[in-house]
Parts: C-alpha cells; sequence; structure tokens
DNA sequence: GGATGCAAAGTTAGCGCTAACATAACCCCC
DNA sequence: GGGGGTTATGTTAGCGCTAACTTTGCATCC
C-alpha cells in the first residue's frame, strides 16, 4: 500500500527479477531471497506482502544465478540405461517423489545401455553443477569414473551391490538368478534353458547365477543358453525361443532374462501349440504389470525397483546433507512369484 | 611449453574454473571462453593448447554462469504425460536425437496426466530459463497457460492439431479413431465396443471418432462403450473386457484404445475360450512393439511418435534461432495395421 | 538508564561466465 | 608509407542471486 510504483514487467524485455519484486514491495533484494528460501526468518506481514508481489509480478525465480550464488544446484543428476524399461521408470518415479518434496529437481538421463553416452551424458549433466549423482549399476567407463572422482559429488549406485565401499541401493543379480533357476530344479524341471538379450552386467550376472544352479546339480548344458546383444522386446523372445529349440529341442523349461522375452516365448509357444508349462515351463525376471495377467501367468521375480529409488534418494540426501549414511550398501532383496507358467 | 605454472586443481577446494585454464595456458578467459564456444574465433595452435589444457585440468564449464552471462541456457524442457508409455519414450528419444547435436540438453519432465503437477513442473522448470518448452497436447490449465505465455519462451506442442496459431506436430486423434471404426465396419463388424483408460484428452478425441464413425452406421450404441479413468494397463485390459461383456455380450469387436489394453483383453479371450477374431476380433492403438507378435498379432494404428519427436524438436529448433516455421501445424497422420486379430 | 542481546533488515562483494567494446597485430593496396 | 580492412586477443562490466558481515530497532535486565 502507500506510495508503492505499480510498475507492471514490461513485456518482451528480461524476466522479473528479484530486484524488480524488492522495489514493488520497498525492501531490499536479500530480504526478498530470504522470505522465499527462509521464511522463518523475515515478519510475517512482510512475508505475505512479498508473496503477494510475487505472485502479482509473476516472479520466477533465476536457478542459475542462484546456483552461482549459493553453489549449490538443487539438483540432482540420475542417469538409466534405458526409458523403454518399466523397471527403471519406476525407478525414476520413486526417486523423484522422494527428492521433489525436499527441494531438489531430478535430471533424468538415458545412457541407452552405452557406457560411451553414460560418459558423454555425464559430461554434460555435470555442468549443471549437481548437488547428487544417482547412477544404475557399476558399469562406467574409465572417463566416467575419472569424472565421477574429480567432480567429487556425492554418488549412490543402484540396482546392484558391490562392496568396494560405493554407496549402493539394490539386491544380488547373481543371487536372484541362481534362486529363480534352483525353483525350477526344485520343481523337477531338468533341461532348462536360459535367454537373455541386452547383455547389460545385471543381465550378465543373473545368468552367472542360472549357470551356478544348473552345474551344482550337474545339469547345465551351454547349448541351452543363448545371449544375444540386441536389445530384449517381445519380438526378441519369439525369435530366441525358435534358435533355442533348434539348437535344444528337449528342454522342458526356459529362463527368460526379462518379462518382455518370456512374453514373446509365450507367444511363440501358442503359435506352434506348444503347451505351457505341460510341455515347456516358462520363467521371466522383473515382473512387469503384465506378467500377471499372461495367460498362463508367468512365473517371475519381483524387484524392489521403487523402494530401490526410494532408499537411494535417501541415502543420497544424507549424503548431500554431510552425513554419513548408516551402511554403503542397501540389500533389498528380490521375491520369487510362482505363477502356473512353470 | 616455456614457462608454465604447473599447478594442478587442488582437490577438496572449487572445481577448476575458465580462469584457472586461463592462468596455466598464460592467455584471458575469454580467449578460452572463445576456444570452447567459437572455435572457429582462434588461432589452430592455440586451440590446441587450450584443448589439452582443459583436458589435463579437467575443467567442466559452469552451466549456470554460462546461462546467467549469455541470457541463453541451451536447455529445452519437455513435458509427457508418462513414462510408462513407449509413445512418449520414442518421442522423447527423437527430441533429444534432434536435440542433443544441436547443443540442447533436453530436460524431462513427467506430469503422470495430471495438469496441476504439469504446473508445478512447469514453474520449476522455468527456473531454468529453458530457451524452449515442449509440451504434449493442448491439455494445461490455466496457471499453466498463464505462466507459458509471461514467460515468452518458444514452444511446441505434441501428439495432437489445433488450429489456433500454436505451433503443434501431431496427427487427428478424432480422425485416427474414426478411421480404425471404420475399417471394422468394413470388415462387417456391426457390434463394436470401445474401452479406453486414462482419459486424456487424445483418449477421449478417439473415442469421438469411433462414434461419429458408429453414428454415420447407425450402429452406435452407449452400452458398448466403456471409458475408465484408471491408467492404461494389461490388467486393465482383462477387467475391462469382464465389464463389458457383462453389459454388452454380444459384441463382435471391440477397439481398445490403446494397445496394452488389447493385450489385457486378448489374454482374458484366451482364458475364456473366446476365440478371435472369430467370436471377437481385437483392434488397439499405437503399435506398441510387442503388438505384432501377439497371437494372433493385433491389428492397430502405428502413430509416428518418433517423427512427431524430430519435426517438432526441428520446429523448435527454427523457433529458438528467431525463425519462422514454414506452417504453424505439421500433420504426420497415422497408419493402419489390420493384422490377424480383426 | 545504559549496557546487553537478539531479531529483522540492509550493504557489499562476488559466484563463473560472456557481450560488447577496445586494442593490437598484420596485410593489402595505391 | 599511411589509410582501411581484417583477424586475434584483451578489458570491462554485469548477468541475478546469496554468503557474510553490518546496521538498525527494540526488548530486557540489573
Amino acid at each position: 500500500m502507500s506510495a508503492m510504483t505499480d510498475r507492471k514487467p514490461r513485456a518482451g524485455q528480461s524476466r522479473v527479477t528479484l530486484n524488480d519484486v524488492a522495489a514493488h514491495v520497498g525492501v531490499s533484494a536479500i530480504t526478498i531471497s530470504r522470505a522465499l528460501n527462509k521464511p522463518a526468518l523475515v515478519t510475517d506481514s512482510l512475508r505475505q506482502r512479498i508473496d503477494d508481489a510475487v505472485r502479482q509480478l509473476g516472479y520466477v525465480p533465476n536457478r542459475a544465478a542462484r546456483s552461482l550464488a549459493s553453489a549449490r544446484s538443487h539438483s540432482v543428476v540420475v542417469l538409466v540405461p534405458s526409458l523403454s524399461n518399466a523397471v527403471f521408470v519406476d525407478t525414476l518415479a520413486a526417486i523423484h517423489d522422494t527428492l521433489y518434496p525436499r527441494g531438489y529437481q531430478t535430471l533424468i538421463g538415458d545412457t541407452r545401455y552405452a557406457p560411451q553416452d553414460e560418459e558423454t551424458l555425464l559430461r554434460t549433466y555435470l555442468e549443471y553443477n549437481p548437488d547428487g549423482i544417482l547412477l544404475t549399476g557399476f558399469d562406467q567407463n574409465d572417463a566416467a569414473s575419472t569424472l565421477l572422482r574429480s567432480a567429487d559429488i556425492p554418488t549412490v549406485h543402484m540396482m546392484e551391490l558391490d562392496d568396494s565401499g560405493r554407496y549402493c541401493v539394490g539386491f544380488s543379480q547373481f543371487d536372484s538368478g541362481y534362486a529363480l533357476t534352483r525353483q525350477l530344479l526344485d520343481k523337477g524341471y531338468r533341461r532348462i534353458g536360459f535367454l537373455a538379450a541386452q547383455l547389460d552386467p545385471r543381465t550378465i550376472k543373473r545368468g552367472e547365477g542360472y549357470r551356478a544352479a544348473l552345474r551344482e546339480a550337474g545339469l547345465y548344458q551351454p547349448h541351452r543358453e543363448i545371449a544375444e546383444a540386441q536389445p530384449s522386446s517381445v519380438g526378441q523372445g519369439a525369435r530366441l525361443l525358435d534358435e533355442l529349440l533348434r539348437q535344444a529341442p528337449d528342454c522342458d523349461a526356459i529362463f527368460c532374462n526379462n518379462d518382455d522375452l518370456a512374453l514373446g516365448v509365450m507367444f511363440e509357444c501358442q503359435r506352434r501349440h506348444i503347451a505351457v508349462p505341460q510341455q515347456l515351463a516358462i520363467a521371466g525376471f522383473n515382473n512387469l504389470e503384465m506378467s500377471a495377467w499372461t495367460n498362463p501367468a508367468l512365473t517371475t521375480v519381483a524387484t524392489p525397483r521403487y523402494a530401490i529409488g526410494q532408499v537411494a534418494a535417501n541415502m543420497l540426501l544424507e549424503l548431500m546433507a554431510g552425513r554419513q549414511p548408516d551402511s554403503t550398501t542397501v540389500d533389498l532383496g528380490y521375491k520369487l512369484l510362482v505363477r502356473d507358467s512353470t
């Protein structure tokens, strides 16, 4: 009220700044800054007037200026290998849900399973001066590792476990592959095939679990295993089944490294009139939403992807606050879901 | 060479800056800036020395400072309603592929189909001072529209068309729904059901296309239509089929608004021993990767989502460069894929 | 009633970079 | 051989904000 100039932001010119708001309210810029960032430091009535002015002028803070002045960007970079995979999308959702209320913006990068792309993305995103970084797995290439080390920014790895002292939240990929295979063995299957695509480190570790379980049972036969570097997909599942049945026609069960492969296998079985699970049992991995609804319902491994995002984000919050998390490694386990397809 | 100080960046202290590089090379900061941003302005030999120094010191530019000094952030914000939907993921990939080589970083926001979340996200992302904005559809709420207007940043809308003068790249949702229904009618189906979930504006428009086609043929019956506000999913497809068959057991075809619904319907038909397409034809929408591999293969509508991302990003590049695109609206069409499920 | 303390607001300087202008160096040509 | 142009580099200032310190105002207490 009283003698306030009523300039409204001049259209077409530069955006409204803190100084504009300050002039409008009749206080100094720092007071506006405080009212917005540390409201407790400003008297109620003044804060009220400031809030009104902000709204009236349509003030939008400039993050670049804030970041430059405070050396904190309030941004967190998350790199995932794929956005086409529901696993990572669920994790991203959890991360956003955890970080956003705490004032951190999530910057998402899709590395497409390519360490080179991951390095490039990381390099670009470091320019944003993130306060924290969330990575998938430990498969960074040398250049990326060097970047990370010299950037010296709190970092948490997701999905996998490791005891090198790096912060990580996930589950044992090896164990989960082992357990699912063990489960098939316990059900009486003896000629168990394995189909994998993409061949990222986690896929490979699950394959190792499969192999270990079969070796232990004296039933491992290399020709029952097909690993394909192409991305995982339903079509890939159908193709790989064809290939597998050609080189090992007597398989009685198949461990598909991903539910989408399993779906492709299932449809291909329908086309070939192979009864599931009577003639061929099918198991998948990840428990995608659809997997409960296939016909027959798909046996799979439920992975705690939302929880991983939550716990990793919370661990990162601790690190960004300069505190030490209780432990460097959090194992969130996995769960076998035995359904009608096995 | 010669008398260069060999200080290496002091670990633990603040990051290496342009000035550090300048001091190391023995030139002024602006020259380093130029060597990195406009290499043609610096002599080859000097640029070589600068590049070496940058590598040696591990210099990472500070985007906040750059953005503040130049009033250009080299960032583009993209808001999509969902990351669980392959449609938007493919569009995002196209956008990144188009913008990244041109020096723009893509900031991804997931609005979860909620206009309120979209507004909040937009508000936050505007703090990054994006040079351009890509939005999905036109369903921004009032506050978001006001924000957009006063921010005065080049904006392109994706997926839908509109003739209000806003820039957009997409296809006619109404027409595609109409065309698919028409196709079913031409095949001789007379009691065509419609299943929709999510009920976002695009879903609704496709439903209107369905209705128009049936009305035109004198075959529209409201009880054959079910629209559910919950997100689309395979499980939802199974549930909605149950509901539909309860209120309209004599349907001879079903238009599912999304391929994942169609997949759920297909599995549910298998469970109920309903022959597809003999007893019930099924059509989906979007042509997800899996749709070619279902049993029977799914009739669906292929949507040009990658092309939409490309064209929208290119249009945005034009706008950000201050040029006028040839037209405000680009219709990329759609394609009926008639397969065995109808 | 003046020293003390605390709360609320202000002043100053600078984060790291680049726009805009200034200068220096060199070339060309009549 | 000096005006005019071109190219390569430097100087200055400031983008919008906040950290750190300073000032002001006011209540409190012996």
